[in-house]
DNA sequence: CTTGACTTCCGAAACGTTTTGGGTAATAAT
DNA sequence: ATTATTACCCAAAACGTTTCGGAAGTCAAG
């Protein structure tokens, strides 16, 4: 590989100013650019990047460090939003490490790594919890983050996200089922030790609230998150009294809502939006929702959007290092929440399953 | 962010003591060792990637650098795989750079950049095509590699690749839509300036032959990326004398497939494996062929299976700089086709569409 | 007492950049 | 003729590691 130094023998030069050529200072003749760049582009030259980052200049590179779930292979959303993210960053010129984090492993130790290596300019926080330790870790290390998603406190939004309200969605869902008619929601939950988890949770309560309808605790199902577990609570749901069973299911996820769907049927009763039928939602509209028999009602996760959004706010952060909001753009759906702080409402697809 | 010179002067040692102490170096008392790495602890360090990079040390990261086509967004298949890849990284305790190449520019000067900037230990390469430029590029500078896919030449597969066999696939579909009576099959195909999709054509090709069906150039559309290319497709394929008409359509991807049911029942025709039906074939075996009514009979690729593949061949020969086979370890459905060459050969699943 | 072999440590060079703080010569201003 | 200014260039330090080639001390063998 060609060095610096190489480039600066065959032109004759210092390296000096073969660096300040390339890097396009204005204290070098033209005429010498010309040739020093002439030579480079000879040799093949390219700067080495573990050089150039020793010398504190950024690597353009960002992590997308999502933690490890125990069956994030069956994710959908993961890689969904993982390939977003990365044709996201192209876009902003960005190279995207993916980093999974074990959650097993000491988590403060990894992100303490990913950032003091300096290997990436920023991280992309993902999987948060209502109480996250990361975040203040990143803050404490001065380490320019943004979340996606948000801790449950409200006392201490003090630091960058773009969410996709959780809350509003499932108040909106509830709506539209009561609209329908039904009296009676079961909620599936996924795992509440997770934010997004906590939040539709919340926008389920809120949703009965509104409508003045209680919550049944035997309707309420969470932490779900293998297959054999949704069909298990389903079952035991079916086992209701008949004038006790709900009419409508509520899924924390499209993941979930298809493990309903399957359980339903297999428990001889129909999924869709008749009068004997039983209602399903889900939440995400995964590509897969669309595709189901019925098709799945659900909540459309607008996924590009926050991937811009994520990434107009981190690399803001990296440009003016002083604390100026970055300049977010306007986007479609979006609730400004403060500086640094974005929520995206979620959109009801309707199709046959409700 | 501490440095060794931190950990020197606080443990009043060498900076030399304390990486050959950190290192785990033998010439270390064993004492000064548990001294310098509670220090070490105790300072939260983390040693530079850049520095240590700089040093000729591996980055322990590997690059996956698709190329961008135009409608990656829509590619299920890209997101899919890179999602398992990121997996797999994990599991070898590596990190993940995902670089989507941009093809309106310069791709050679990408991947030298990728890999004389020194980020990475070794690249995995995809969408390969018939012709790649970009191996012999690699395999000129001396970077580590792998492909996934192969170029067509059967002459010069003296780089390594892992690849899914196409040609067995389709010779699989073809043979099992024979012996279910079909005699008229039309075939769908990817863009043909891929390997990928050349090798199923000609999997296709091969399939008729073995049955002494002969092609109907009326019958094969090549070079299929939007839906709205495939229902024209379709639709022109309906057009023809009814006696003419295929019986069987024969997808070059579940992509594909997706969009030729879609246009199939916009023709007011019914796919399945019935009697007047169309039957619908797909390749990949993406999670949503599963949910597609009726369900999609397809090849799956055995996506796991290759990125464990992939990675065992790269950190082989990133380990072993000479030029020592790497040690492959025996996977399910694979054919060895050369030191460093792998086939795996897809599976039929058969659901309803056919 | 000398020699050789270990053990344990360290100074200095090297990796390839960027940046700081100049220097020199030519040109323009006084 | 002297002083500023400008245009162009460079030496050396710095970034944080690893590694090479010893060096000092200890200990056993000869």
């Amino acid at each position: 590989m060609a060095t610096i130094f190489d480039i600066a023998k065959k032109a004759g030069v210092s390296i000096t100013t073969v660096s300040r050529a390339l890097n396009g200072y204005s204290d070098v003749n033209e005429k010498t650019r010309q040739h020093i760049m002439a030579i480079a582009e000879e040799l093949n030259y390219y700067p080495s990047a573990a050089a150039r980052s020793l010398q504190g200049k950024k690597t353009n590179t960002i992590a997308f460090a999502p933690l490890l779930n125990q069956h994030v292979e069956a994710e959908p959303f993961f890689k969904e939003f993982t390939g977003v993210m990365a044709l996201a960053c192209f876009k902003h010129d960005l190279s995207l490490l993916v980093a999974l984090v074990d959650t097993t492993r000491n988590v403060e130790e990894i992100y303490r790594e990913l950032a003091g290596t300096g290997r990436v300019d920023g991280i992309v926080l993902s999987d948060i919890k209502p109480v996250d330790e990361r975040i203040n870790l990143l803050l404490r290390l001065g380490i320019p983050f943004v979340a996606f998603g948000r801790t449950t406190g409200y006392a201490d939004l003090n630091y960058p996200f773009v969410d996709v309200d959780g809350v509003a969605g499932l108040e909106t869902v509830v709506d539209y089922l009561y609209k329908k008619g039904h009296r009676r929601l079961a909620y599936l939950s996924g795992p509440l030790e997770m934010s997004y988890a906590f939040h539709r949770y919340e926008g389920f309560l809120r949703g009965l609230k509104s409508h003045e309808l209680h919550e049944d605790k035997r309707l309420v199902i969470g932490n779900l998150q293998l297959p054999e577990q949704a069909y298990a609570a389903i079952k035991q749901i079916f086992s209701l009294p008949a004038a006790e069973q709900p009419t409508a299911l509520v899924a924390g996820s499209d993941d979930l809502a298809l493990h309903v769907i399957q359980a339903v049927s297999d428990n001889g009763r129909e999924v869709g939006s008749g009068p004997d039928q039983i209602a399903v939602t889900g939440f995400d509209d995964l590509p897969f929702a669309a595709y189901l028999q019925p098709g799945l009602t659900t909540l459309r996760q607008p996924i590009t959007t926050t991937c811009t959004a994520l990434l107009e706010l981190l690399v803001g952060m990296l440009k003016n290092k002083d604390e100026l909001a970055p300049v977010l753009p306007e986007l479609p759906g979006m609730v400004r929440v403060g500086p640094k702080q974005v929520l995206l409402i979620p959109e009801l697809i309707c199709r046959e399953s409700a």
